[in-house]
DNA sequence: GCCATCTTTGCAACCGATTGCATGAAATTA
DNA sequence: TAATTTCATGCAATCGGTTGCAAAGATGGC
């Protein structure tokens, strides 16, 4: 309560009478000052609780270590982004805090070509975080031509040169197929993602080799694709069950569609694991407590989260470019 | 791609022939300025792509223009905090948006309690949201203490004077009895959340004076209490059924803990909304794709978070202390 | 035609840090 | 003992804005 009267380091550098400069290399752990010199200094600072004023020292260093998580604001349905991000949050949110770096939340609107600008040239944020979304290649392609620093989630485009940190999508799609397989299911369903993201392509190609490894044909007709919301995964679902009636097992591409996907088939009156398993992706918190609780392949999305942050700053000190896969392990529950 | 020659406004300054101060002042919409020299900082400002720089900015103003979004951890258990603040984040962001202050995002450990120091007094950010979690009081004393400008989601506490905003919670338990009166079910149930929280008091007692307006009695026995976590409402809503298998509606203070009731009360081998219907609240995304549907008491999430963006600026601005509550309304589907 | 007033602009200090360079004292070497 | 290094510290410029105050020019009243 009481108005604090030492606020900057010259209120530090009279107290323990040396200047500014000292004062500010002793609280950078600069080598330049004696030992002695600097404890005084450090213990002054603890006891009147000095906090260094940010802007100045971001003025100065002309740097803001800040970093920008791009998203886009939430619509009525509701769709696996919004989930998974939030939780990767967390993750980014630690592995920046850990570097000292803040984290910014900037809703962009898919119309806004200016917001990249609003923020890098203006120095809030050193680089950008981008998540899947639709606008995303917009969004790269704009970041790349600012010159601005970012890092993905998802795989990069061919030929394009940034950073990305993407789960194991080939093992995914192998290990749920492989896991089907073994449960002696013999009809297996594919409902994916859109079909032009990569992600989708690489799981149903994992998907496709454990498939054909084990001798089993591919029949295009079990394969389905929604864009990742609820929604789309129970039409999808719906739609497989009419075409192929004989389905018995479905790797679905999130969560979030595979639990709607569930309701579909209890809707048409079979049941789940016992008529048609159902294998999800992603392990959110939700898939433990679905009905049944959803076997899944597991994003490690704290560890995605962290790596992203690190990789990030990485770059923004060293310059070096890093496409990093996290692995995926399979989650067995009661779907399948 | 080409680096950018015009970025300060000293070099704006150096085109039009005038001072650094005449373009602070003219960006500004200062009226000291006349408005032809004006217009002509403007267009060139405009034409060469200039964007201030915000570290000077905020140092000379001594002002973040930033507000923090205090949240916590996510932890293995999904809770309603989590899914309803990621909602509300996209009221504040655009909120924020709009009076061109930042979200930052900070994820709070629950032993830390420096993190209000290390904020505020940096001048990172000037203001803090806090919602509902384990540790509020915590955070609003330490916030109070240091004198630092908040507001929180929820109701606030009898005496002590802050920014709040908060759903209208006795009339949502009101809505909710009386809407599961006039369907004619004749023991209903409570699920709330922990009952030491004031929201959920006041649900209770909007319950209550329905009831007791339709002449029926108040039943201890149909009171169960959980934590908002989707785990609790199964539980809560189990010792419910086995307490009292008569029970033919229950009225449960989250759509997460609603949901994971709907499966407990189909594990019992009962029907919703048949045996029992369900209502649940804030009306999540994911309500309406529940199974069934989820009837559900709507919180206005988007406009609650820029209610509380705009009332912690305008606090900010004029120091006046506002305590609002948000509309909620009954959203009929099918679960009641 | 002179003085007071109003409008518009510039000067220079300031916000609170960081950092290149100069300097003085102490330690080492010849 | 004198010359040379080494170590620790301070001076002052700088980062890029904002703003109080002075001043110059334009306008108007009498």
């Amino acid at each position: 309560m009481t108005k604090r009267s030492v606020r900057t380091i010259a209120d530090i550098a009279r107290l323990a009478g040396v200047s500014k400069s000292t004062v500010s290399r002793a609280l950078n752990d600069s080598p330049l000052i004696g030992e002695e010199t600097k404890a005084k200094i450090r213990s002054l600072a603890r006891e009147h609780n000095f906090q260094i004023n940010a802007p100045a020292r971001r003025l100065s260093m002309r740097q803001s270590r800040t970093i920008a998580f791009v998203t886009h604001a939430y619509h009525k349905d509701f769709s696996v982004a919004d989930l998974f991000g939030l939780e990767i949050m967390g993750g980014i949110s630690s592995g920046l805090a850990s570097r000292e770096y803040d984290l910014l939340v900037i809703h962009v609107d898919p119309n806004d070509t200016k917001w990249a600008h609003q923020y890098y040239e203006t120095g809030r944020v050193d680089g950008f975080i981008l998540m899947t979304s639709t606008r995303k290649q917009a969004h790269v392609k704009a970041l790349l031509e600012l010159g601005a620093p970012f890092i993905t989630w998802g795989i990069p485009q061919p030929k394009q040169k940034y950073c990305s940190v993407t789960g194991d999508n080939v093992t995914g799609g192998r290990l749920a197929a492989e896991h089907l397989i073994s449960l002696d299911r013999q009809r297996l369903g594919f409902i994916g993602g859109p079909s032009y993201e990569l992600e989708v392509q690489h799981r149903l190609a994992g998907y496709e080799e454990a498939l054909n490894e084990a001798g089993r044909e591919i029949d295009q007709a079990l394969i389905e694709h929604g864009d990742f919301s609820n929604t789309s995964g129970a039409e999808a679902m719906k739609r497989l069950l009419k075409k192929a009636p004989q389905v018995d097992a479905v790797f679905v591409n999130s969560d979030l569609m595979a639990i709607a996907a569930m309701d579909a088939i209890r809707e048409e009156g079979r049941h789940v694991p016992g008529d048609v398993a159902v294998i999800g992706y992603d392990d959110l918190s939700i898939a433990a407590h679905s009905n049944p609780p959803l076997t899944t392949i597991r994003q490690n999305i704290p560890l995605a989260g962290k790596v992203l942050a690190q990789n990030l700053i990485e770059y923004l000190q060293t310059g070096m470019v890093t496409n990093v896969s996290i692995p995926v392990e399979l989650i067995l529950r009661k779907s399948a």
